[in-house]
DNA sequence: GCTTTTTTGTTGGATTTCCAACATACATTT
DNA sequence: AAATGTATGTTGGAAATCCAACAAAAAAGC
């Protein structure tokens, strides 16, 4: 474990709130172990067991799904400092994605039971770790069902107002800026960007909002 | 506490595996609450800190949102033994929904962190009931990744195909039934029951599926 | 059996979205 | 400033979806 490898684990999600000293301590504790893996190599089978987290430590991996076809398809990747299969792990199903390494890297993987099984030294980081994992998982719930209200909706103008009204609410505030340029703006929306652009346009002649860029502001309705 | 209730708190899901005996200990150790709500009582407020999870003991409630504009909308409910605020709770957030009384009942409340904090007599029980929070809201996580991973699919034919195919491999056969009428699968993938009925009947004359009312069967192609 | 109700399939026109192509605006480089 | 490249806006026809209305089939009630 060189001293690049512990910042990344440092800026991991997991171990939030944990010192260098408690980090060393918790590894042990949770019998943490680092693999390398080559280019293309399957760190995770789909239909396997899920017991195993995953930690980028450098490199990259890709989350891939397989259809009933055998049609193989990348839904997700992960980059160093980035946890993979913690929700099949803690769901305790199998793996429905298989992770597959896009590049030769280096993988810390951690049991998921000696995650949630309190050691018998009881150490008040294992129980953050906990408490961090559960943020995670319940934080990610929270934005797959903001994007699923955004999807959920029929019309273009409709997911656009929707995932406005989101940005407006988590900014306090009338106007905002997006973190996308128009093409990212379609693909999160699951629509087309020349239509999105003339949705836009037709949304400001209508008086609904104003944009310039990424920047925009909502104007109530005058009823 | 009386017996309906107990029998309603251990069908939540929140205390699969604890006995009656150890549930009683653990509602101490929580602090649980019992209120009594009645028809169209705020629960829940949206805007405030999440601090607290529900359980539906009797009634039932529902979990509502307001735009920007003040538009309520129901997006959810939650009966009898079910979860409400557990995302919000976990993840740390403010409830970016409220829950009002559907109807007079009653609604178990859980100090959040009294969940996630072991008691000093740090009893197994309690263990559990983390893992199987946990458990509960990694779950959810992969249930909506599966239907985002279907309402992310362009046209009314990859969405039902994506769906039968999430379907075929969970039943691990190429025929299967699904849990919906015409109309409960449009809605569930987003799309009008005739488009839906329309596209169910091109794919079986182009020789993709065979089906008879909920009954499905993928014909792998022939290349 | 028959009638009634519900569910599912079909059809045609209005609307929306997609798609490709091009125009314009903006930024960067030389 | 000119040239290049990228992002955004606009447009028109093709394709898909929506929507309402109706037809056919299945289920439920009598």
């Amino acid at each position: 474990m060189d001293a690049q490898q512990l910042k990344i684990l440092q800026s991991c999600p997991l171990f939030t709130d944990i010192s260098r000293e408690e980090l060393y301590a918790v590894l042990n504790c949770l019998q943490a172990r680092v693999i390398h893996v080559s280019r293309g190599q399957l760190i995770f089978q789909e239909g396997q067991q899920a017991a195993e987290i995953g930690i980028v430590l450098s490199g990259w991996v890709q989350i891939i799904r397989e259809d009933y076809f055998g049609n193989r398809s990348i839904i997700g990747r992960a980059e160093p400092s980035q946890l993979f299969g913690e929700a099949f792990a803690c769901a305790g199903t199998e793996m429905l994605v298989g992770v597959i390494a896009a590049t030769d890297g280096e993988i810390m993987l951690a049991d998921c039971r000696k995650v949630l099984t309190l050691c018998k030294n009881s150490c008040t980081f294992h129980n953050k770790i906990i408490f961090n994992l559960l943020q995670i998982v319940a934080q990610k719930n929270l934005l797959l069902s903001q994007k699923l209200e955004i999807l959920s909706c029929r019309s273009t103008r409709e997911k656009l107002m929707r995932y406005l009204l989101q940005e407006a609410k988590s900014a306090g505030n009338d106007e905002f800026c997006i973190p996308y340029d128009r093409q990212g703006l379609a693909d999160f929306l699951g629509v087309e960007r020349s239509a999105l652009s003339a949705e836009i346009s037709k949304m400001r002649s209508d008086g609904l909002i104003e944009c310039k860029k990424n920047w925009f502001r909502l104007i109530p309705s005058s009823d």
